[in-house]
DNA sequence: TAGTGGTCTAGACCACCGG
DNA sequence: CGGTGGTCTAGACCACTAT
């Protein structure tokens, strides 16, 4: 039914912008309750087809965004899942009031304290991911006790800090002289980062940059 | 009572890879009706923080993954947003077969005619994204009567073409000669690239690398 | 095959927001 | 204010799959 539905929307040939039906019209017209009609319109409207206001009702959207979903596993997994050899090696680990850049990433405007945390992740023994992460130690006090030199941060938080809100931010940037450095590449090579933010209940748990070698692609499927 | 049964799961203390009770269970200890429950633990299972089987019911992912969704969108509209002067221009469209390297990525065995098409939009008059395309005449006859001159093809597209699949890869690159010319920055430079693929059932329609200059994010919110 | 989640129904009430 | 979508209920039946 739910697929009868958004059958009936995608052929239905309602261009951008067009209003569609209420619905309850639409659930009398194809024989079904409203809330499988509702259902499946929550669907399109995640799936961006769609947008849906209360008074106002259904509208297709007039400017179509593609949903891309990123899958970013922690990464061990990742290497060892390409069937590579996994190291990782922990180069600082400090406590310290945060700059302002990470302030303005957590949205805070009181400091607190937080444990800076770098490390370096290898595949195959070369240098594949380096991760600059700092971690609020008012959120996740239980960090203190952690030395990160077995398990990477990256890997700790994963498994046992749930997270409910996640800002991500994809870019490019050239090495400078100490990315060159800590990841064996030259001066000036592209690299591709990941800077990630997470939150629970708005208290902040860790922001991470993820700097990876050339190469590195992140792929998703939808 | 949604948000209810997530905090309870979220500060419920289940580590990755445990059991959750049954839906039903759920229910009776929350005093809720199954619907409900099922509905919160739908979302929990698309957001990524849950699993579930039928018959094997509903664990706490082992090897959680972080889902961000991206948008992408039409580039006018993202340049129009910004406040800045949107332009276009088209630098080349040919016809021809497609390479080995277009082929494999739209999982293709048997070559046909395809449009390639090259054009780079502006901010402000300063180029912003350099767009390589090839489209599909096979499944999109239509645009062999586009010259794509006024509107850009990443608009005609979106606009008129429903997709089902969609492949997105994201990377970094350092400008070549003739990145740098045309984007008007040094060579060397890091480039953050978009590669996106779509089909309509199995169809391919296109493909697209999308390089965008220096300062370009992608940013995601979940 | 039995236990679990997936979908649907028919109905109720609520929350938001446009005219 | 009234019309619309958002959420919930109590129940039914179905579809998958672990045991």
């Amino acid at each position: 039914m739910r697929d009868t539905i958004h059958n009936a929307i995608l052929c239905g040939r309602y261009g951008p912008g067009d209003r569609l039906p209420r619905d309850a019209d639409l659930a009398d017209n194809l024989n079904c309750a409203r809330s499988t009609v509702q259902r499946a319109m929550q669907d399109l409207s995640n799936s961006g087809l769609v947008e849906r206001r209360r008074k106002g009702g259904t509208r297709v959207r007039s400017e179509p965004v593609t949903r891309a979903t990123l899958n970013i596993p922690i990464i061990r997994r990742e290497v060892e899942q390409k069937g590579a050899r996994y190291g990782h090696q922990l180069i600082r680990r400090s406590q310290a009031l945060p700059p302002r850049k990470v302030m303005a990433k957590f949205e805070l405007s009181t400091p607190h304290h937080m444990l800076q945390v770098e490390a370096l992740h290898f595949s195959n023994g070369c240098p594949y991911i380096l991760e600059d992460r700092w971690i609020s130690l008012k959120t996740v006090p239980e960090a203190r006790e952690v030395d990160f030199t077995q398990q990477s941060a990256n890997e700790w938080l994963l498994l046992n800090q749930p997270y409910s809100r996640c800002d991500v931010s994809l870019f490019a940037i050239s090495a400078n002289d100490r990315f060159a450095d800590l990841l064996q590449v030259k001066i000036g090579v592209a690299l591709f980062v990941v800077e990630r933010t997470t939150w629970i209940d708005k208290a902040p748990i860790t922001t991470v940059q993820a700097i990876a070698t050339p190469g590195y692609q992140l792929l998703t499927r939808c």
